[in-house]
DNA sequence: ATACCGTCTTGACGTGGATCAATTTTCCCT
DNA sequence: AGGGAAAATTGATCCACGTCAAGACGGTAT
């Protein structure tokens, strides 16, 4: 087995093949150069590491270069809401703006290896690079709108649904990363899934195991090969369609 | 009837009772002036009025003065998915700084007053107070952190639980306001209030029934009076007390 | 190999809340 | 003030999913 040195690794955004994705929009050369100075790659989490606690300090936003990490909450009670999956080319951290604490736990699933952001030096860089400091707000925005996606999956899809536009919102993400669409490998387990779309870990087997049946998907174990990426896709809205008509409620549009 | 003329009215930040609401902490009064220069009052919305749509540009934030918005969603097929509700000192249209499009639409729940804050001015006056800017990323992430509880609160909590969720913030907000912590008017409907947390409107009629019998609140139509505080506190989170010790999911931590 | 343990699957059963339906109450418009 | 429609209540029924329980499978340590 062989050791790698992070520390000794130029870390580049310029050169990163993530670039595109953890900062989307057209930075100049010199403002990604500016970034650079900023960026530290930590060294690799191994499963169940903790990135950061709820309540820890916020100092760094973290882009996840690879592996998975999961951003989960816990009430006052202990109980576990799971938040997030982020994938590479994903930044985990946002919440930590708010009272510059974090509200949320963050937890490799796998070896994981990231780039941290210090936040007193990227305040700084936002500072000097306009466009830097609006595409931060944009990853906010984002993280916002795909909040409220997940709510909506939650509280108007059916069991089935859900998983059907959980398996298509990752074969989605693996895409735009460069991998295959249709075969991946969770690295969450059925648990976690269920955690996060609000089900129990039977009902997200017997879910797969009927899209399985069906010819939709094949899964083993944690490998999953979408086999019908259509039916899939109809799959995940499918109540949503025959409540149709009915659905133009409370009619207060005007 | 007396007709105002809103342009007429020197809006100012300095002198709003919500200031420390919106906009919460301190910025010097050098900087509330230049704000000041930036914000306009719009005209004011009656009920069922919109003040932007899903697919809108994104122009401006509203910050709430009088009234009530909710905030929600269609998706593909029209349904609704309703984010949330916003009172007065509370900022809406931070959705729309992905793309610079709205991904939801605002609508007036009764007549409501707003202050206008022009994106394209706004964002001058941040690059010139950094603690402005830094105030909007809190404000992003405060919104965060709501989606977050909600979440828990929908996938975590059986009807009633939601329900009492549900009174005890908007309690805990009028308070915040100024306003009686104990007696206020609902301006959403049973339907809305559903749909917000997940529920049907019977049930959500029945659930606040049954706090009605039990003595905890009084309800008439959508007046709602607080008669027992702690107990309303203790149905929040009844159910996750009960589920205690077997909670301590996963046990990936560390 | 073997034994153990955690994760996943599969089946049987019970229930919370959705759905359906019938009034009643309130709001709004003329 | 009155009439019509939307909103809310209330009751009866149903079913999707949670719960409970038993087993299968795979990974890991001895």
């Amino acid at each position: 087995m062989q050791l790698i040195d992070f520390s000794k690794i130029k870390v580049s955004c310029e050169n990163c093949s993530l670039s595109e994705l953890c900062l989307p929009r057209g930075l100049s050369k010199q403002d990604l150069e500016k970034l650079d100075q900023v960026v530290k790659r930590t060294r690799p989490l191994h499963k169940g590491d903790i990135l950061f606690r709820s309540g820890d300090a916020f100092r760094s936003l973290f882009a996840v270069r690879s592996g998975c990490i999961k951003l989960h909450t816990s009430s006052d009670l202990g109980e576990e809401q799971i938040i997030g999956f982020y994938l590479p080319g994903e930044v985990v951290g946002l919440d930590g703006l708010d009272d510059s604490s974090h509200s949320c736990t963050a937890t490799a699933l796998e070896t994981s290896s990231l780039c941290a952001l210090p936040y007193s030096s990227l305040s700084d860089v936002c500072r000097k690079v306009p466009t830097l400091n609006e595409q931060m707000f944009q990853l906010m925005a984002r993280e916002l709108s795909q909040d409220n996606q997940l709510l909506l999956t939650i509280t108007k899809k059916n069991a089935e649904e859900r998983i059907a536009t959980f398996l298509l919102s990752l074969s989605t993400r693996f895409k735009r990363l460069g991998y295959s669409a249709t075969e991946f490998k969770l690295s969450m387990s059925r648990s976690e899934i269920g955690n996060y779309l609000g089900l129990t870990i039977e009902t997200v087997s017997r879910g797969m195991n009927k899209f399985q049946k069906q010819g939709i998907i094949s899964i083993e174990r944690k490998f999953v090969r979408i086999l019908d990426m259509p039916a899939l896709k109809s799959l995940c809205t499918h109540s949503l369609a025959a409540a149709d008509s009915k659905e133009t409620v409370a009619g207060n549009a005007g």
